[in-house]
DNA sequence: TTTTTATGTTACCTAAATGTTATATTGTTG
DNA sequence: CAACAATATAACATTTAGGTAACATAAAAA
C-alpha cells in the first residue's frame, strides 16, 4: 500500500488545527478528510474507512472519547489506528483514551515535524503487519523486500530502487497483465507524472538483469512477469 | 516464521466461541486447532504442538488451570505461549492462571479485534525472542548489545551511545533495509527533531571505525548492515 | 502492402540523495 | 566551570537513479 492510498481522518473543532495539520500531512501525500465534531467524526469513519484517524479529545457535540469507543465498535474500522490530539495538561485523557481503543495520542501544541513522524511511525506499524511475507521465490528467483534483494540462481543481483518496486510489483502476480496506468501508479504514484517512455526503460533495465523471457510485453495493454 | 506457519491451539468447551474466534484467527491467516476439554487440550498441544494456546478457565473434564500446567510440564512445548480467557468476573483466575504458568489472559466478553490484536502482540514477542540474541557475531564483528560493547577482531572498541544504537539496530537484523524514517524513530525517538544529515554522518562514524562494507547504503530507502 | 501506433533502445542530463569535512552546540565529568 | 567528549548542523562535494529525447523497430490496422 503506497502513501497516497492512505486516508488520514483529522477531527479538531478548531479549523485553524484542521487546516495546519492537514496541510502538512496532505504535502506528505496522505488523503485527507476532515471532521469537525464528534458525531461528523463517525459518520465520515464509516464512510471513508480512513486507516488512521487523529481525533481531538475537547470537542463540541461529542468528545472525543466517546467518539473513539463508537468508532471501535465498527467492525469494517477494527484495524484503523487512532490517535488522540491532547493538549499536555489534560493529561488524564491519555489513560481514558487507551481505555477508549486509542493506540497513541499526540500532544499539543502541535510541531508538525514531530506530528509527520509520528504519523509515519504508526502506519509503518500498519505496514509491517500487511507485508508479513517479505521474502518470495519464483523459479529461479528470490525477491527479499526486507533486504532490497534479488537473488537470481543465488546470485545477488541489485537494482535500484525503482526496478526493484517494478520487479515487486510485476512479480507480485505472476502471469498477470499491468497495465500501464496501474504500474504508474503503484510504482510511480498518481501525482508524479513522467514521460510515455519511462516504464519501457525500466522494463528493460530488468530485462538485461533478470532476463528477457521473464518479461512479456502485451501490446496495448501493458506488461507481465512469466516463469 | 510466516504467520501460515503459526498454529494456534483454541480450547473452549463452548462451541460458539471456538467458531467464533477460529474464524477471526482464521482469516488472519493462523492456523487452528481446537479442543473442547482440557484432557484433550493436553493430548492435542503434545501432538501439534501449537505456538501459542488460548484455553479457556472453566471447562469441564479438566479445568484451564490443571491444563496449562500440564503442558508446562511437557518439554517441548516451553516456547509456546499459553494465554487464559477468563470472564471478567472471575478476575482470581488471572492469579491462579499466572501461577500455573500462562503468559496472559484474555476476558470476555471476546471482541475479536482486541483478541487478534493481542494474538499479535504475543507472537510478535515470540518473533523478537528469536532474532535477539543479545550478543551478535557477524564475520570479525562481535556486538554484545547487553554490554554495550563492541569487538572487532577481538579488539574492544568504544563507541559514543547513538554510534553503538545506530549499530545495534542496524546489527539486530543484518541484510535488512532499514528505512531513515524508521532509524529516526528508534535510534533518536519520534519527538526528536534532528537535521537531513545527521543519519548520514553517524553512517560515516561507523563506517571509519568498523569498515566501509559493513554497512551498505540502499539509495532512496535506507541502510543495511551486511557482512 | 502501407500506414499507424505501440514499444524498444541508446545515450545523455539533472535533480535528488548521500558523502564528507569543518564547525557549532550541547552535555558530562572531574 | 573548565575541558573534553558527544552530537548536531552547515556547507559543499559527489554520486547515481531515474527521467527524457530522439530515433529504431515491431506489431496491428487499414
Amino acid at each position: 500500500m503506497s502513501k497516497r492510498d492512505i486516508k488520514i481522518l483529522l477531527v479538531d473543532d478548531e479549523p485553524d488545527i484542521l487546516e495546519i495539520v492537514g496541510y502538512n500531512l496532505s504535502t506528505e501525500g496522505y488523503q485527507i478528510v476532515t471532521a469537525t465534531n464528534g458525531v461528523d467524526a463517525v459518520k465520515k469513519a464509516k464512510k471513508e474507512k480512513p486507516q488512521l484517524i487523529i481525533l481531538d479529545v475537547m470537542m463540541p457535540e461529542m468528545d472525543g472519547i466517546e467518539a473513539c469507543e463508537q468508532i471501535r465498535n465498527i467492525p469494517e474500522l477494527n484495524e484503523t489506528i487512532i490517535t488522540f490530539l491532547t493538549a499536555r495538561s489534560e493529561d488524564y485523557s491519555q489513560v481514558a483514551g487507551f481505555d477508549a481503543g486509542a493506540d497513541d495520542y499526540i500532544t499539543k501544541p502541535i510541531k508538525p515535524k514531530v506530528l509527520v513522524s509520528k504519523v509515519k511511525a504508526l502506519l509503518r506499524r500498519l505496514k509491517e503487519d500487511e507485508v508479513s511475507e517479505s521474502v518470495v521465490k519464483i523459479g529461479q528467483l528470490t525477491i527479499d523486500h526486507e533486504a532490497y534483494k534479488v537473488l537470481l540462481k543465488g546470485e545477488e543481483i541489485v537494482l535500484p530502487r525503482k526496478e526493484f518496486e517494478l520487479l515487486s510489483l510485476l512479480s507480485s502476480k505472476p502471469g498477470k497483465v499491468f497495465k500501464r496506468d496501474e504500474i504508474l501508479d503503484k510504482v510511480w504514484g498518481n501525482e508524479v507524472v513522467v514521460g510515455g517512455r519511462t516504464i519501457d526503460v525500466h522494463i528493460r533495465k530488468l530485462r538485461e538483469k533478470i532476463g528477457d523471457d521473464s518479461f512479456k510485453t502485451v501490446k496495448g495493454v501493458g506488461y507481465k512477469f512469466v516463469n
